[in-house]
DNA sequence: CGTGTTTTCGCCCGGTAGGCGAAAACCTGG
DNA sequence: CCAGGTTTTCGCCTACCGGGCGAAAACACG
């Protein structure tokens, strides 16, 4: 989500949603604040630290150093956005200002790698949906097709996913009704251990 | 490594390298020149940022942000530091000024993390090593005891490690001659793809 | 009631971590 | 020079997981 910057410099560009940090608060609670005030994002399914970005001639003028942030929506959600501020496709951004491009795109690439070992799918998707409708959400934040097949197995392995038994009407064209299904947790947690060794008693469970 | 404060506040208490940012650097140059100057350490085989530590009243006065650093230095480099400056081990970490202990420990679990997934292990290293001084970097890193045998089998596999021909006298108690290795590549490399669904054509290397 | 569509399930394959024990290669003492 | 002890290395086996593929299930439509 970005804002069409109406003043210099790099007017007409778009930029990210932030802002100064407070006397009273850390720079959680000020990104919170920031979305809160300046776009009416409220409903954020999770939020974590990207990266400083501290360049000193990122910015024009006086040097600005800046915590960047990676915030999900989840997709039944769509916030009521200022006029000046748009979504768009990370795979097709506009002319961005100053460095936020490469924010956008470490986003991007945090995002993808975290629902590869991670239950973060919890963040994008709504309370309930079916494994196609995951499908979708998991493809773009990915940037590349998945397997429905798959998706269902490996999520339910992990323990992540579990049907919440109601069914979805096919469409008009016809097919077997979907089942429902939902994340088991609504907190982010590591679950691919992906360690070298792990320690000694600990095993990953199964589903 | 830590150095023990002389001054108000929180004098005798042992706290992290590191100090103002410059108008010229970015944190990481401003990082590693702290290192240089403070603690005359220059030979960081890996600086990775960890996060901004930004509680307002995370030190006492006027508020502070930080941008915590992971720095590593291999094994068999022992910079002469300041008579004020000692290493400490994470396990046994004495009384810390300020947040420093949180800093510490979510160090610790980043190095823990990326052992696993990366070929980190270049940078506690030295260039050539024997499969059990690997071992007890990995044990001593991790916190936990590894397999000598499953260390060398997992990074081989992956394409880390590579023999170097020679070998190592054995102890007065005898013992086959280990055989020294290095690892292939001297920066770091995501290994482990830890991916829900790959990219469709994208396969792991194996050995 | 048959055909087409969509979803779901079962089977099989390859690759990887991991345990375990045997073999290799060395030292020391008799 | 040989026997026993020590350390390292290698090979075999198992369990598990991602992944592909095709069959079966369940529905809409004509």
């Amino acid at each position: 989500m970005l804002w069409e910057r109406a003043r210099e410099p790099h007017a007409h560009r778009w930029s990210l949603p932030g802002g100064g940090l407070g006397d009273l608060e850390d720079v959680e609670a000020s990104i919170r604040r920031q979305l809160a005030e300046k776009v009416d994002v409220r409903q954020l399914s999770h939020v974590e630290q990207l990266a400083v970005f501290s360049n000193p001639k990122r910015v024009p003028g006086p040097r600005v150093v800046a915590t960047a942030f990676l915030g999900l929506v989840p997709s039944h959600i769509d916030p009521v956005v200022p006029s000046d501020t748009a979504w768009h496709p990370v795979d097709a951004l506009p002319a961005t200002a100053f460095d936020h491009e490469a924010i956008c795109r470490r986003a991007r690439h945090r995002l993808a790698s975290k629902l590869s070992y991670t239950n973060l799918g919890f963040a994008l998707a709504p309370p309930e949906f079916t494994i196609s409708a995951l499908r979708s959400l998991y493809s773009a934040a990915l940037g590349y097709k998945v397997s429905a097949t798959n998706l269902q197995r490996v999520l339910s392995r992990r323990g992540l996913l579990e049907p919440t038994g109601g069914t979805v009407q096919p469409g008009p064209s016809g097919g077997r009704p979907a089942a429902l299904f939902r994340f088991v947790s609504g907190e982010m947690r590591v679950t691919d251990p992906f360690a070298v060794l792990r320690p000694p008693s600990t095993r990953s469970l199964s589903s």
